[in-house]
DNA sequence: TCGGCCATGTAACCAGTTACATGATTGT
DNA sequence: ACAATCATGTAACTGGTTACATGGCCGA
């Protein structure tokens, strides 16, 4: 189980809310995870019956009030005994490969659609990605990244940008693919 | 849920056993999809008692008799439903990127050895992809597949080839991305 | 005789999804 | 007036993992 680490890596990196957080598993770890608002105050609330992350309530004008959470010394302690805990390489789940092996007993052409559809969506989150990595890492700190000269606080930075690389490259992937899918389904499907 | 459907798949393609499904599930169908023979049991049970599958007992000597499943009409029928009902593209779950981006908290000398480990398993099922197209995609029907002289036969074919085509994408893009880590860890974290 | 393969299952648990619920404020 | 955003939750369900259980055959 991983949300209750990455739970406390995104607290690290800036203490928030259960709703903060659910925004932020929408976009920036949204690259590697994903959660609900529901599952975030539920898993919230048993890390603070742990101990593991302080509570502080915040009262807001103008808005609710909201429960800043932060990462507690236990919290801290749980994170590094995971991190260096050895995990297996994680399998794949993909719907779509189960559907295109399944083509072969159906019609296509539906098959097309939904490949179009998948690849426009993969397309769209590449953009994204490179949007953002344009918006948030280039600049004076890629340049002492790119010679060097960086400090230990780039560290962090310098991580992120690196798991951005991943879903950039999954994603370029993944249209990759899908184009090579649509070649192939060409090949055999309006012709029959 | 897939995996009912990954399952009449697999049976479409060839009738077999619960533990025989275990074992594709290990092998070729475990580039897109994973499942242990707890669970392909109960859903087995399942399916059959909504008519997706007819059941044969199969005696055998020297080794226990199985039960032989095949996919029936309503289970044909269920797989054409879905294969039509559009899917969302399923996001991410990396437990690895947590770590990554955790590691900016703790001592990265650990995160890299995880990371070798992880891409030398890459790199393995990569072979291993590789070895399996080799074997069970070259020679007169590859002919048949890039002239396209094929049959309507080979289309199961070759829809399998793409999706294997993918995994192989996959790993390649993976043990790219590590390389990548590695090289980004190495730059902060043996200087200080 | 011991481990590995064939073959099938039960039971308990854990994580994730979906549906439902409330209520204030701000902008169109 | 209505929709969107901020903010927090409960409850039921589903799917997946882990542990446990049985038992015969085959080869080293």
């Amino acid at each position: 189980m991983a949300l209750e680490h990455a739970i406390l890596v995104s607290l690290l990196e800036k203490p928030g809310s259960g709703y903060e957080l659910a925004r932020r598993f929408e976009r920036s770890i949204g690259y590697f995870w994903t959660a609900t608002h529901q599952q975030i105050y539920r898993v919230l609330k048993r890390m603070e019956n742990d101990g593991w992350v302080d509570v502080r309530d915040v009262p807001q004008q103008g808005r609710p009030d909201k429960k800043e959470y932060s990462v507690a010394g236990l919290g801290r302690a749980a994170l590094s005994s995971w991190l260096h805990d050895p995990i297996e390489p994680e399998s794949v789940r993909h719907d779509l490969a189960v559907k295109i092996r399944g083509a072969a007993f159906d019609d296509p052409a539906a098959l097309i659609r939904e490949v179009q559809r998948h690849r426009q969506t993969h397309r769209n989150r590449l953009a994204h990605y490179l949007a953002g990595e344009a918006r948030d890492f280039t600049g004076p700190e890629a340049e002492a990244e790119a010679t060097g000269t960086e400090t230990p606080l780039d560290a962090e930075r310098e991580l992120q940008h690196v798991v951005l690389r991943g879903g950039i490259a999954y994603e370029r992937m993944m249209t990759d693919w899908l184009d090579d899918v649509l070649a192939t389904l060409a090949r055999f499907g309006p012709g029959r």
